[in-house]
DNA sequence: TTCTGTGCAAAGGATTTGCATAGAC
DNA sequence: GTCTATGCAAATCCTTTGCACAGAA
């Protein structure tokens, strides 16, 4: 095998360069809805629903708009594109990236609804270990902690504190 | 205080028991419906969802026919009354026993959706560490570790050894 | 007798789909 | 020009709800 320069392999950065390989390798069209949809998703690093994406969208009518329908069919793709990782909530589905991003899990907090995220090597070791003693081939896993976040206890004991005080 | 006779406390030992007296509890009606959804969910310790719990049930025009409606009632005062736990599969809402059975979590298989129960001291320890690190109160967690099976895997191999001995 | 619980049919909310047209290649 | 992707409206799936009647207490 001749020796050659290190050639800057297919190696995307991006989302968007990441999307667009992936649409290139089906035949897919990288259409406007497309672009639009990757660029507001990742701008910035949060969770969201349907409903909230297309809060932040334009409206009908509106340059850029993108429809219901399509903002659902657009998202099943940023999922199996591996950009998108799905959560269910109560009743409720939230996406959160999943590209370029490392593996974590989430504390969810009851009151105020946040999801915050953390993460433990122990805890891979000991999803590996479980697994392993029932024969069992992992390839993900989804763990979450529920309860109160720091800042909602903090508000509830000042508001009882309050309380006391008028009495 | 005058020592006693030890007296039977109130306690519910099987799940029908503990649910009766939830309803006298709060002064609603054992009803033929409730006996019989209690009845066939804890005749055996399976997961199930709505469909499959109809689907036990006896059809309509039979006796003892229960609506969907009321299935879907009556399951939620399950869960309300700590009979019944839900956990949530890809789109599918499952349910599983909680009353009286010890707390656990699942191995998920995504080729035949089979769920494994498993208990681990450690994940408690280590969920409870975890939560401890950003000042958040537990009051539970949802684990699921997915991939495949001992059994899907035995299946896999068998069927690509069968498909060498052909060559 | 009283009032909760049920079945029915209809409504609701989230998501998917069929189809004609727009638009990427 | 060809053929995929989109917007729209309607369909679908799962679950909840309003209401009149049935049936526990």
């Amino acid at each position: 095998m001749p020796s050659q320069p290190l050639e800057r392999v297919e190696v995307a950065s991006t989302p968007t360069e990441r999307f667009e390989e992936y649409l290139q390798s089906r035949g897919m069209r990288n259409t406007k809805p497309r672009k639009i949809l990757v660029e507001q998703i990742f701008s910035s690093h949060d969770h969201f629903d349907v409903d909230e994406l297309l809060d932040r969208l334009p409206r009908k009518g509106s340059d850029g708009y993108v429809s219901r329908s399509t903002v659902y069919r657009l998202i099943s793709e940023f999922v199996e594109a591996g950009l998108l990782r799905t959560i269910e909530l109560d009743g409720r589905t939230v996406y959160e990236h999943d590209y370029g991003y490392p593996q974590h899990d989430h504390l969810y907090c009851d009151t105020c609804e946040k999801l915050i995220e953390f993460q433990s090597d122990e805890l891979i070791e000991l999803r590996n270990q479980l697994a392993k003693k029932s024969n069992f081939q992992v390839t993900g896993h989804r763990f979450i902690i529920s309860g109160e976040c720091e800042d909602c206890q903090k508000a509830k004991r000042k508001r009882t504190r309050r309380k006391v005080d008028l009495i």
